[in-house]
DNA sequence: TGGTTACATAACCTCTGGGTTAAATATACT
DNA sequence: AGTATATTTAACCCAGAGGTTATGTAACCA
């Protein structure tokens, strides 16, 4: 399943270098070099960053000369998007509404429950 | 910022657990137990998942006798979502357009570059 | 050929994350 | 008061993440 990727896409995700660098992608490739710029850090750190985004399949790299010049590879997120969307409802409705669709949701799956809803087929 | 929140969020959602815990709440309010059923782990375990999923504003918790219902806080998805949209002209543009929109910003920015375009403010 | 630049790999350290079992706490039930 | 149920906390283990320095490799330049 999608699931597999979501994992290390989120985990990817998680350290704001890595989304820093991203972020400067956004605007077009560039070498490893210069995304290191920003950074208070060690090559080897950035290098590192840069295995885990592609590993993740969020940035791809090629070879120019010396340079490995990276960019966004843009279908991970696209995944991440759509897992979102399943939730979109929870905080685009008000509140009222978001009520008024648990409790339809409870009654209909089983009428007599009070507490809480029991497991149902999620998704 | 933002920023902060987004690191721990995205580290929550990297857990397929946690995730499968949100996707079970996604249909309604449900005490530890009940999130607890579906996988083969001890409680404690649970409870950190859960401990985690709270500390990143995921999930809330209240009381009722000695249950501890959980609950979708939908915050941090929208968060997340917003960070999304900075990046969905990457799986929605056709790659042709998308070419055109990083060839326009770099001759806008450095017109004598010829390699890669320089760091530029982001967003 | 030798030096410089760009980057990756190796070896190491430390801290955290995700799991465990055992014990504590809180509420309800009789 | 005494037991059962629900949940958290404590103490521990181990693997992996994120950083370091030192070293290796590859391409260009003089």
């Amino acid at each position: 399943m999608t699931n597999d990727y979501l994992s290390s896409t989120f985990a990817a995700l998680a350290d704001p270098t890595r989304r820093a660098i991203l972020a400067r992608l956004a605007s077009g490739e560039a070498p490893v070099t210069e995304l290191a710029k920003p950074f208070d850090m060690s090559m080897p750190a950035i290098s590192k960053h840069l295995k885990v985004l592609e590993r993740a399949g969020l940035i791809a790299r090629s070879r120019e000369a010396q340079w490995r010049p990276c960019r966004i590879e843009a279908g991970r997120l696209k995944e991440v998007a759509e897992w979102l969307e399943h939730y979109r409802r929870f905080w685009e409705a008000s509140f009222d509404r978001l009520d008024d669709y648990l409790r339809e949701l409870k009654t209909k799956d089983n009428p007599k429950e009070k507490k809480h809803v029991r497991k149902q087929s999620k998704n």
